[in-house]
DNA sequence: CATGAAGTGTAGCCACGGCTACATTTTCAT
DNA sequence: ATGAAAATGTAGCCGTGGCTACACTTCATG
């Protein structure tokens, strides 16, 4: 990907708004990978396995769409399969679960700190989640902390 | 055997997790097409013409992206457009793009209100703001009022 | 132990949102 | 008035994330 560039156009005046969009794109495109990898470690913790007819059920997608996810995220080197046995996580697939699920914790905190309702908070995360960066976390647990 | 569940796909038991992701599946395709018109609506009230190369720079995406995002806005009755004239919006792109425009605002108070620091309440909100629903809005409207 | 149901995998379709390359139209300066 | 530059539009490619349809394993169960 991306191979010889010849001349990057290194955009002297980017517009900051335009550096806001990137990353927020950016920000989505991870955020499928994100899902699946904190269902999957959910899966596992509980069940004791991740199939992925269980994880399409969970997601609403078809199992082939979950299958397709599976095999991306394997690509990425977040987590391992073999035809017809489970799907688990690699170190890496965990940790980004564990830093997935406690991201999500404080952000569904910090809307009912702020008075948003149960459903709603919930619901909403699902989505805000993954595009709240590190300083921003920080902010919410500060927040939440000291109140 | 089979006497006994005769209706096995009813599926009354949708998992709500399931129906979350679904949403925010939603809310995202959405969040393109209001980005394009928070940014015509933009450019036509400071600058007077939204062109596509100028939303396209302030989008930073090439030229023909920002074109066939405009044609999906057409499609989608949000915009007119004529070849090789500017682009408008219609009485439903203007509606949706002070709806953007009015929740973004409620986004980032929000953030810079629980000390999120102003640079990241910026780029998190361009991402976070299109998962905020109308009940998460109320409330941050709320605790921002009685605070 | 055979067979069928459930789960799994593959192929191929679609829409979207990126991109580059090329063609066309407008605009503007000389 | 013309010719070059800029803007615009079109075509075609890619990867992603949906889907359905079909093929193949696995596994329970009769």
């Amino acid at each position: 990907m991306l191979s010889a560039d010849p001349d990057p156009i290194v955009l002297p005046e980017e517009p900051a708004q335009a550096r806001r969009f990137g990353k927020t794109r950016d920000a989505q495109s991870h955020a499928l990978l994100e899902d699946y990898a904190e269902l999957i470690a959910d899966l596992l913790a509980t069940g004791g396995e991740a199939r992925p007819t269980d994880i399409a059920r969970r997601l609403g997608v078809s199992h082939a769409t979950a299958i397709k996810a599976i095999a991306r995220l394997k690509r990425e080197g977040l987590a391992t399969a073999r035809p017809y046995r489970g799907v688990f996580l690699t170190e890496a697939g965990e940790t980004l679960a564990a830093r997935v699920r406690a991201r999500h914790r404080v952000v569904v905190d910090l809307l009912r700190a702020v008075g948003v309702p149960a459903e709603a908070a919930e619901q909403d995360a699902e989505g805000m989640e993954h595009h709240v960066s590190d300083a921003t976390l920080a902010a919410f647990s500060r927040f939440l902390a000291g109140r």
